[in-house]
DNA sequence: CTGAAAGCGCTAACAG
DNA sequence: CTGTTAGCGCTTTCAG
């Protein structure tokens, strides 16, 4: 393995015009960028990233923390950002930070040390349910480097939002659900994110808005979402006393799922009994028996406005503290508008 | 930020000193030790990762590289890498490198230019079919680097490959089936990677055991794995002059979950009319209806395999080129046995 | 346009 | 046990 001395020896240049070309200065002839290119490439030479790293500090990597890569549809927000990053030369150190509060904070602290231009936050858990002390070592960090939150939000300097516009997709679709009578609408959900918050929101929103009650049974919690455990949940409820629903909205398609799987169980029809709208149109949605309408969250938008913004942070430009994406609800079998 | 210069002024010692506190050097007396600890805590030093990358020439850091994480069987592994890393005290580094020949070989270049530590590729496509061409960038890394393999297979020294032993496992899915009065089983694959040649062998050689031909039009290839695509393929078949089955054993979930859309589109039954087995037991298996018998390929003790074999490398212990870890079969209700 | 030289912050002999 | 010092390979003024 050359160094830059080799390379200038070779040449028959200085190390100076060898890092000069290296970045491709404009101050170097082109003659000479000729001549120690080819050398470059004939012994192979790739510039040592510590030391280039030392000298500007920043070795062209961007951090990423998700709760759990094995998530459908974190992942599907990592391999976004890993090609847009990519195509601007970045690298990606990943960093899978599980859910709790202690060790969300401790990935971030982690990562920092490793001298990341920026940091990217995937997925609502990050923002907590938006209390400040549930955000301070996001904060912290956006007092080092940008830190950019995908569908999460933080309102303070240096921290940029992408976010799907979960609250209107919730609301529409409720709204669409009302129109075509269902009356009783299940809302289930499995975290108090920022975007479950508002999600929460959009269906209540909704419901307000045709002036209907929101009735705090029909909102059930659900612990995680494994599909046969949501479905037991969802039996469970039905042999106590509940009111009982003609469609459910969940906050995620594995939750649909779970519904789904409840409504064949107690013998019942979708969408004829019982309507049932996922969320993230995942592969889960088209494997569901029948498939199953869902709303689209725009994730591969999402990253990609994330990578842009932060690009042009990262070229001394001013951006924009927040951007919102609209959802696209994907309807299939499992309503009837 | 301070560097080891102030800690060591602060502390009253040398920058040496401050070296061996912070790599917890044995030649340092407890009292110099808590002394600067204390300092480096209260001015919240860490030491700067790319002058120590320089020094060491390393950064503790792995290069991992899939296809694409939004595949759920690689977004489980990359999870239960990165959590097996950090607890060693390792980062990863991600780089999707999507399928293409071409483009795995460049993914790889690229990343050993960042002066990784060890090199892990995920999936068996990186060992094409098998032919020598087809592994020629990974022999190169290998040079340089170790290389850890999940699930694919390359001999050549420096290559460690850890595998399931998908071989062994749809040997004995397919005899189940043919224990069963099963006779016309549907082989049904998406790629020719090793472990998809593995499968196939194994499926092969489960018939020949058993005195049975293997019929070529059995053996279908499907262009992806869009649940929706596959079951229409399947539809497709049906129509042409095919001999018919009454199983179908599959090298991933998704494409059982087209084959169980398949068999309700035509109004069939499963188990009864027509046996159907995944692979990799998958989320879609519980999602299926009815629900998936799965092989559990057991990912994540491959990937602890595989960091536990890195780790014992890296701390310049010899140890085997090539571990196996038996899978093991989910049944649920898409089999009768 | 090109070269010389001073760091960047840390590690690792080498001396005490 | 502790300090001195010479790099690690590159970037970047500052002169020419």
């Amino acid at each position: 393995m050359r160094n830059i001395y080799d390379i200038a020896e070779l040449a028959g240049v200085s190390i100076a015009t060898v890092s000069r070309v290296v970045n491709d200065s404009p101050k170097v002839s082109e003659k000479t960028k000729e001549k120690v290119r080819s050398v470059m490439k004939e012994y192979n030479y790739t510039p040592n990233v510590f030391a280039r790293g030392l000298g500007l500090n920043s070795m062209k990597t961007v951090g990423i923390i998700c709760p759990d890569v094995s998530d459908a549809y974190m992942a599907n927000a990592i391999s976004h950002l890993e090609k847009s990053l990519r195509c601007y030369g970045y690298n990606c150190i990943l960093y899978c930070s599980g859910y709790a509060y202690e060790d969300k904070a401790n990935a971030v602290n982690l990562i920092l040390q490793k001298r990341i231009d920026a940091l990217i936050l995937v997925g609502s858990n990050y923002a907590g349910d938006g209390g400040d002390a549930a955000t301070e070592y996001i904060r912290n960090a956006a007092n080092e480097i940008p830190v950019f939150l995908i569908n999460g939000y933080v309102r303070d300097p240096g921290i940029y939002c992408i976010l799907a516009d979960n609250y209107q997709a919730i609301y529409d679709v409720v709204t669409d659900l009302l129109e075509t009578g269902r009356r009783q609408i299940l809302f289930l959900y499995n975290s108090t994110s920022y975007s479950a918050l508002e999600k929460i929101r959009g269906y209540e929103d909704a419901l307000k808005d045709n002036s209907l009650p929101v009735q705090e049974e029909l909102k059930v919690y659900v612990p995680n979402h494994r599909i046969l455990e949501v479905r037991d949940s969802l039996l469970q409820l039905s042999e106590q006393e509940h009111p009982g629903f003609d469609a459910v909205v969940a906050t995620e398609d594995a939750l649909a799922a779970g519904a789904i799987k409840y409504i064949r169980a107690k013998g019942l029809r979708t969408p004829e009994d019982i309507c049932v709208v996922g969320y993230n149109n995942s592969e889960l949605a088209v494997c569901c028996e029948p498939e199953l309408t869902s709303v689209d969250s725009q994730g591969r938008v999402l990253c990609e406005e994330a990578v842009e913004l932060m690009m042009a942070h990262l070229h001394g430009q001013t951006v924009r503290h927040k951007k919102i994406v609209p959802c696209h609800l994907v309807k299939r079998k499992t309503t009837d508008f």
